[in-house]
DNA sequence: AATCACGTCAACCGCTCGCGG
DNA sequence: ACCGCGAGCGGTTGACGTGAT
């Protein structure tokens, strides 16, 4: 067998006995197979035993998290797509560090590999920004940069999917069906159940009142839809909405007080950069409180350094949204 | 072709918590 | 109340792949 990694001195082993017998390192075919027919055959838990009486030279914990975090068949592959990412940034933005807390909204996905990611997405964009990834500058680079960025991503990846595939689904052919008599009907049915009778009910993109649905019940996909719909209303971006010079369409911040209300900006065909960063600038104007959003031109040359690299993480290949996500996104699109 | 730097991610570690004896 | 054990969590490490030089 291939033992690689650290060597078994350096580790917690605690008798002779045990470093002979103990394996570690990466896991070779014949151990995940072993793994695999034992919890077929006698199911999860009692990791310790397990290991022994699979025949496996492993430690329960081991054992335990190549199951969790590899072998088990629900585990998801791929890339973390854009929804995912909102998700990923919302959730820490309410939950700090709680990775498997986190998890449980993006079924498939482990702790540990949500944790990697902000690890080596996340912070090394903190890094290149120069500030803490805890701090309050760069979690408003989040709260009205990134994740509302995120959300014109997604609502363009759904667009672009829906025009491709428009005449070969039924979905896009009822769609444009309904769009075609009334827009009204879409927005008022963004509030209400899904198709899942999963109550869901945004209040105004205040993330606070967003109650998480069912993740038995739900895909990510459509969690994070969900969660798109509470940073972008139709409200908030057609009657509150105001221009600025630029031709941008700016929604002010309806309260600027609480961490979690977000406002979304309406940009088309502007270049995002600029608009963000006049929205950005602009938000001040509604935040006379210590909470004001002031960081400067350097701030926002050294953000959008790293903008593209960031937004360019999500795999669209990955980007999977079955008719039910696109009929629902395009709903959202054309409420606007 | 060789080397280096960097990013990714599987795996390990230490710690905490809950539970049963 | 204490102890031992199993399970789970978050932090960290290091092997490996890849692109740049």
């Amino acid at each position: 067998m291939d033992v690689r990694g650290r060597s078994r001195c350096d580790s917690n082993v605690h008798s002779e006995e045990d470093a002979v017998d103990l394996k570690r390192g990466p896991w070779t075919v014949e151990e995940d197979l072993a793994l695999m027919n034992y919890v077929a055959n006698h199911g999860e838990g009692r990791w310790n035993s397990l290991a022994r009486s699979a025949g496996l030279r492993r430690t329960g914990k081991s054992c335990r998290l190549r199951w969790l975090n590899y072998l088990r068949p629900d585990v998801r592959r791929g890339n973390i797509t854009l929804e995912e990412q909102l998700l990923i940034l919302d959730l820490h933005s309410r939950w700090g560090n709680r990775w498997s807390k986190i998890a449980q909204y993006l079924p498939g996905r482990t702790d540990n590999e949500i944790k990697n990611y902000w690890r080596t997405r996340v912070q090394k964009h903190a890094k290149q920004l120069k500030c803490d990834v805890n701090s309050k500058q760069f979690k408003d680079t989040m709260r009205y940069l990134w994740m509302p960025r995120l959300v014109e991503r997604i609502q363009a990846a759904a667009a672009a999917s829906t025009s491709a595939s428009a005449s070969a689904t039924a979905a896009a052919a009822a769609y444009k069906a309904n769009n075609s008599s009334s827009s009204n009907n879409t927005s008022s049915s963004c509030n209400n159940n899904n198709d899942n009778g999963t109550n869901y009910r945004p209040i105004n993109g205040n993330l606070e009142h967003l109650v998480l649905p069912d993740i038995s019940t739900m895909n990510n996909e459509f969690t994070s839809a969900r969660l798109m719909q509470s940073y972008y209303t139709p409200e908030n971006s057609s009657t509150a909405a105001s221009s600025d010079s630029l031709g941008t369409q700016v929604s002010p911040f309806s309260d600027v007080a609480d961490p979690y209300s977000i406002s979304v900006y309406e940009i088309p065909n502007q270049g995002y950069v600029q608009a963000n960063q006049a929205a950005y600038q602009e938000s001040s104007l509604f935040s006379p409180s210590s909470n004001s959003l002031n960081y400067g031109s350097e701030f926002f040359q050294a953000m959008d350094q790293n903008n593209q690299l960031w937004l360019d993480g999500g795999d669209f290949s990955n980007n999977l949204w079955n008719a039910e996500n696109v009929l629902y996104l395009q709903q959202q699109l054309n409420s606007i």
